[in-house]
This record gives C-alpha cells, structure tokens and sequence, in this order.
DNA sequence: CCAAAAGTGTTACTCGTACACCCATGT
DNA sequence: ACATGGGTGTACGAGTAACACTTTTGG
C-alpha cells in the first residue's frame, strides 16, 4: 500500500461510489449459467461475486456496464438492461456503495473470459449451483433472473442466447432453460413463426436425424 | 454565504452526487396534474423542477425519496416507485449528479404542499400546460408518465389516485384521466368487479341523478 | 431397422373489445 | 317532465394452451 500523498476529491456533504454490477448469463450444455469473479481484494477476499465497477466521471451507467463487461469477459454486450438499484447504506462494510445492477445475455461460444484487475479467477456456474457471493449479490442474482424471466417472451431478448443462426429445437431449448421447465413444442413453433422475426436460410443442420431448418434474425 | 472552514468529505475517486428526484401525480379537477417547484439557488435559479434532494449517508433510495416527498408535501406516499436512473455525466452543470426518479400516486385532496428548504414556490400543473423545466426533468416526466401508464392496468396502482371510499365512475375518470382518452363503461366496470378488489359498502353517493354505490379496497 | 430429433393442425378456453338502452334521483 | 349520471349483458375475435403422430436422416 502506497504511502505517498494522493490526489483526494472533496465534497461538502457525503456522497456514495456509484457501481454497475452486471448479471452475466449465457447456456452452457444446455444449461443457463452465471459469469462470477473471485475478489482478490477485501472486503469479501476469495469469494465469488458478480463483475461491475464503479462509474466513472465521464460515462453514464449504461456505458459503465458496458465497459466492465468488456473489461470481464472481452465480448461486447449484444444486450444490456439496467433492471434495479441496491442501495441500502451497510451494503459495503468499506464505504457506501449504491450499485446499479444489469441484466446481460450472451452466446456462451463467444466468450473467453480473462482475469482482470479487480478478479483473481472467472467462472462459470450453473444456476442450480451458485455459491456464496460477497455482499448483496445473492440478492442481485435472485432478481436478475425474475427480470429475465419477465422479459424472455420478447423474442428479441431471446434471440441474444442462440448463435446467429439457429434452428428452433436451439431456439427452445434456450427459452425452456432460463425458464427452467419445458414447453410445448407446436406452440412455440407456431408462436415464432407467426411473427416476423425469423428469416429461413437456405441450410439445414445435419446430424443423426431429420435435418432441421437454419434461421437467422430477419433484418428490418 | 458563510465562510467559515467547513467539513469536506474526501474520496481517493470523484464520486458522483445521487438524488432522487419524484414525479408526484394526482388529479386536478378531472385532470392528471404533476407537483413541481421552483428552484432558488442557481442553476436554473426560478425555474420550475422536480422535487427531490440528496440521499443521506445512513437512508437507502426509497426512504429519500418518501422524505423528500414527504417535506415537500406533507405526505406519506401511499404508492412510490422507482422507474428508471438518469445518469448522463453532464446533466447537472455544477458537478455530477446520478438521479433515481420515483414515481409518487396522491390523493389531491390529502396535500397542502408547502413551501420547503430548497424551492420558493410549490405547484400543480395540468400535464398538457407543463411549464419548461430545469435540468432534464422534461424527459424524466415524459419518462414518468410512460411508465404510469404501464403500471395503470393495476387496480392497486389506480386506487391510490382517489379517495378510500369512491365509486366506481370515480375509479374510471381517474383512469381515462392518467390514460388521457375515454374507455368504455361497461367493460371497465365488469374488470373491476370480476376482481376481489373491490368491496360494496352500505352507502350511497347522492347527486342530481341516480345515487352510485360507494366502494372500498377489499381488505386481504 | 432402429434411434433421434424435426416437423406438423385442430380444438377449447380465456380475455379483451365493441356496442345501446333503461334506471333512480334532484330540480 | 326533464336533465344527469348510474347501472346493466352479449357477441365476436384474438391469442393462449392442450394435445399425438409422421418424417427424415445417420448409424
């Protein structure tokens, strides 16, 4: 620890740090996932937490979370959602932080995630096996997935867990996963095909069965 | 101004101010108005804005923006909501200030608003004659309303906007009111009752024409 | 020929919306 | 009697949910 005399910001009245966290999912073998980091610092040294930051003097939030999770995980976030705040004043034993918790969705092949300066180790886990997390974050994730919930019947926000292009089993496959209980094939066969959404590609994904029909999102 | 040394707070990061700023609605003669005051100290020194301060130390979002309300008002909110943060680094001149706006539902007959600490004069405003507001508490009330009407499929939303014993063409005038447009009797009325929200009481308004039965929120 | 996943339609129910007339009171 | 707002029922369309079998490929 530096002993030197450091440039400090005052202010007349208190003011709190400011942090986005961000709730990182994506499908691993099937299953929906969480991106977490280990602190390497306290308080909370060693635990898993989510990644975030605090904002910084020339960004806004949005920009904030989007730069932390780039900082993570490399991968530019095809979606990105502010969906609360958590602001109770004994949240951070250190100082009070009010944090500004987002929701972030990502294709699982995309990413390679890196330690980074505020994280000793990145992982995985599925979300029937989250460990501890440091601070409130429990609390965060628990509301994080309610809002993905709510907002999975947007098949734009779905369309951000499957690759470019997908067949619908993937398509399902995913909504069912965050959802966490299976659904009817024919309804939601029918359900996205009545929309606009989905173009047909001209290929078929080959395996050892019926080949099924490629998608991709249709421009508008 | 005083000039004495006062206590400065001191950070090794800029931390950014945060308020919270509340959009009070209620209805005005028939009209959904909006509480607003006018600010005395620069910037935007006699303008018009939003009430709202700054979150203390030792209080979480909610609790400021209930006492904010509450000093501008004189009134508990029965109903306050969180909807969105404004956060862009430029949006209060003098230094950086990150806005949590709430939305607040009131009886208009419950407020006396008063004059408070930080605003020489306190109004209603009818939402088609808003006046140009400070900062960008213009796209914060557009923001507000958006997410008020959102919200107003909710009886429990709706029935903070009128008295606690009401009939039920006072619950639709308060709807069509936030709505801005008519809706049809018979199908508001038969939402309403098909519910176990409501409940009949003994009495009867009386007026030139047919008395209506007064309702009361069902007890749960 | 067998396993594995792709693909396909219809029915019932629920919910929202459109719509017009009679009723009870005060003046 | 008349003006004023209170009160009532039904029919249609849209969208959602339940439900089982055939098709095409690889091995």
């Amino acid at each position: 620890l530096s002993t030197h005399k450091v440039r400090t910001y005052g202010y007349r009245y208190p003011h709190p740090a400011v942090a986005a966290d961000i709730a990182i999912f994506a499908l691993r073998e099937g299953e929906l996932a969480i991106l977490l980091i280990t602190r390497k610092e306290e308080p909370f040294c060693g635990m898993w937490a989510l990644p975030g930051g605090f904002v910084r003097e020339d960004e806004n939030l949005d920009a904030c979370a989007r730069r932390e999770l780039l900082e993570e995980t490399g991968v530019d976030a095809p979606m990105l959602r502010q969906f609360a705040n958590f602001s109770e004043p004994e949240r951070d034993p250190r100082e009070r932080v009010i944090s500004v918790a987002y929701l972030a969705l990502l294709q699982s092949d995309r990413i390679k995630p890196q330690a980074g300066t505020d994280a000793s180790a990145v992982g995985w886990f599925r979300m029937s096996a989250i460990p501890p997390l440091a601070y409130d974050h429990g609390t965060i994730v628990e509301a994080a997935i309610r809002s993905l919930r709510d907002l999975l019947d947007d098949p734009d926000i779905l369309f951000n867990l499957v690759p470019e292009r997908f067949t619908l089993s993937q398509l399902q496959s995913a909504y069912e996963a965050v959802l966490g209980r299976p659904t009817d094939k024919r309804n939601f066969r029918n359900r996205l095909l009545s929309t606009d959404l989905l173009r047909e590609t001209k290929d078929l994904e080959r395996g050892a069965h019926r080949p099924a029909m490629i998608y991709e999102r249709a421009r508008h």
